[in-house]
DNA sequence: CGCGACGTTGATTTGCCTCAACGATTGTGG
DNA sequence: CCACAATCGTTGAGGCAAATCAACGTCGCG
């Protein structure tokens, strides 16, 4: 099944019972996008949040110029969402989309406080995604104070050795800062060390 | 009490009892440092939060060549530590340092935990934390993917007026990534507009 | 007083961007 | 199933934002 993802991922965190999780299971709803769907425009709210089962999806916000910048890019066994306004109920500045095409479960923000109040395991579970989530933004963001682009593109292949040759390297350099122009180079000039 | 503004920004968020309150009193302890004084170094495990009651505390790491990267600004009301040690118990790559003479309030993790156990609504208010922390680093990360330096900076002015005026503004620069020589010309320009 | 931290200003350099042109690949509709 | 458009990657020339290096004035403080 394809939830077995899922419970795997929670596995790794907490351990669950039958019950919790077939009502965990009774909660979550899957979905398969093609490539270049948008999950989620700017200005919407964002009532989901995406696990994903396979694929890939980015989540990004358009700058004043049209040019877009990547937040995130989750893979195979990721959550993924606008996490703001998931939160705040507020629209929210992110569009979310599936690179290729993308096979997810949905979890409503209702279903998951359901989830919490009924299943406090559940509750932490998403707590230790969050607290490493914020470490990882932090990190990001010491990073790109302190890190050339190309410093920061080793870095980047050596945590996300799966996405790194999966997707379009014009993410990748939307993720990392620079222009696609630029990344080019960047890449060619490594490869001849 | 100095415990009072610690007891307001809960209270912002859930509501304590008197008995509550008083078991949080009794696991926080009160430190004041002199501007420059090292709260927490490099390699260290970061065992404490702090919530600082009166001064300024500032986050960093220093790179390789030296060069300070600021992290993070906490002035009154606001916590700080090293999420990531604080968290993993690992030694982070954080320092955490008074601009000025600081007075905080110590939380040992393992008290916090206490707490967690004993106040379920003191965990939700952590919760809360860190979930606005997410998001406000999610925002930077974006805001330094598509602004200039002079958006980032008003930004910033809007963002955290009360710290703007107080400290040296070569700390300035280092959250938002420039020079201080930078940071000056930048700043000249924007008054003459 | 004198030292150290901070801020400013100037001259020069550089990392990265912009604009433009051109293959290669892909996928999609006729 | 092919033709065409769209997307992606590469390369070149030129430009700009921000860094670097250096010098100097100011202030607060031991």
């Amino acid at each position: 099944m394809l939830v077995d993802l899922l419970l795997k991922s929670i596995a790794k965190h907490v351990v669950l019972t039958e019950e919790e999780q077939a009502f965990l299971c009774s909660k979550v709803s899957q979905k398969t996008y093609k490539a270049k769907a948008l999950l989620l425009e700017e200005n919407e709210i964002c009532h989901h949040s995406f696990f994903v089962i396979e694929g890939i999806l980015q989540s990004y916000n358009i700058d004043e110029q049209g040019v877009k910048h990547t937040l995130s890019l989750a893979t195979t066994g990721w959550w993924i969402a606008d996490m703001y306004s998931f939160l705040s109920g507020k629209p929210g500045q992110l569009y979310i989309e599936a690179i290729e095409n993308t096979t997810v479960l949905c979890l409503h923000k209702d279903d998951q406080q359901l989830l919490f109040d009924r299943i406090p395991k559940i509750d932490r579970y998403f707590r230790i995604l969050i607290e490493n989530s914020l470490i990882a933004n932090q990190q990001r963001i010491i990073d790109n104070l302190s890190l050339t682009a190309e410093e920061r593109y080793e870095r980047f292949c050596a945590k996300h050795p799966t996405i790194k040759d999966k997707v379009p390297q014009i993410h990748i350099a939307s993720y990392l800062g620079v222009t696609p122009e630029f990344f080019s180079r960047m890449k060619r000039k490594l490869l001849t060390k």
